[in-house]
DNA sequence: CAGTCGATGTACT
DNA sequence: GTACATCGACTGG
């Protein structure tokens, strides 16, 4: 029944991927799929949507006005995770880029539910609302914003600052099968501040994106 | 469908 | 005190 996965030795997102320009590697996780196995549960999934935060000049960053304890594994080498608590009740899950110290980082803002399906229903609870959606936008449901993403994979803070090249809980692997992806940018969501910068990343005429006005994306 | 609002922990002014 | 990279419940059309 539970897919039998080779991901542990092979195929993962490598260093030289993460330690890239932010845009670059923010566009290129379109389409991989990020994966945890916490005890013996193993979820995952495809990511459709993702937002990219910089540093330097980057007001919505976390990082803009330099270290604090919570954003510090945002200045780790690229590769590593920052997740952190926010609204008081939500998770958000980035990967964190570039060369150690630079505090850029990538947010997912959506996957597609592949593996654990069941796994991930029973963390995110019977929903009534979502009891009244189709079979398919239920699925997307599952998967669609940063906290919804970090619900369905199990992740929180003892998720914060771990090494996604090396780590057996998190980690990332590439496209399946290699495919050209069309991609829609746009602002970012959420945020107050820099919203001017068009760092929004989704894989374009999705139906199972977080939000559905892609329309208004540039 | 759209709009509003409460929940709730943490960082920072 | 106030803001916050959000979600789900609830309202009114």
């Amino acid at each position: 029944m539970e897919p039998v996965l080779n991901s542990q030795l092979n195929q993962r997102l490598s260093t030289q991927f993460f330690t890239r320009p932010t845009l670059a590697v923010a566009r290129d996780l379109l389409g991989c799929r990020l994966f945890t196995r916490l005890g013996t549960e193993t979820t995952g999934g495809t990511i459709v949507e993702v937002e990219a935060y910089h540093a330097a000049g980057d007001e919505a960053s976390h990082s803009f006005r330099g270290p604090t304890l919570r954003n510090q594994s945002m200045f780790l080498e690229g590769g590593h995770s920052y997740v952190y608590l926010i609204y008081g009740l939500h998770h958000c899950f980035n990967v964190v880029t570039e060369e150690p110290g630079t505090g850029a980082a990538v947010l997912v803002r959506a996957i597609l539910p592949t593996v654990g399906i069941e796994t991930m229903h029973k963390r995110a609870g019977e929903i009534s609302r979502a009891g009244r959606l189709g079979e398919a936008r239920l699925l997307a449901h599952l998967g669609s914003g940063p906290a919804r993403v970090c619900r369905a994979l199990g992740i929180d803070r003892r998720c914060d600052g771990l090494d996604l090249v090396g780590s057996d809980r998190v980690w990332l692997e590439p496209p399946e099968r290699s495919l050209e992806l069309a991609v829609a940018t746009g602002p970012r969501v959420g945020i107050t501040r820099s919203t001017d910068l068009p760092w929004r990343f989704c894989v374009k005429d999705h139906p199972l994106v977080s939000r559905p006005r892609i329309a208004t994306l540039g």
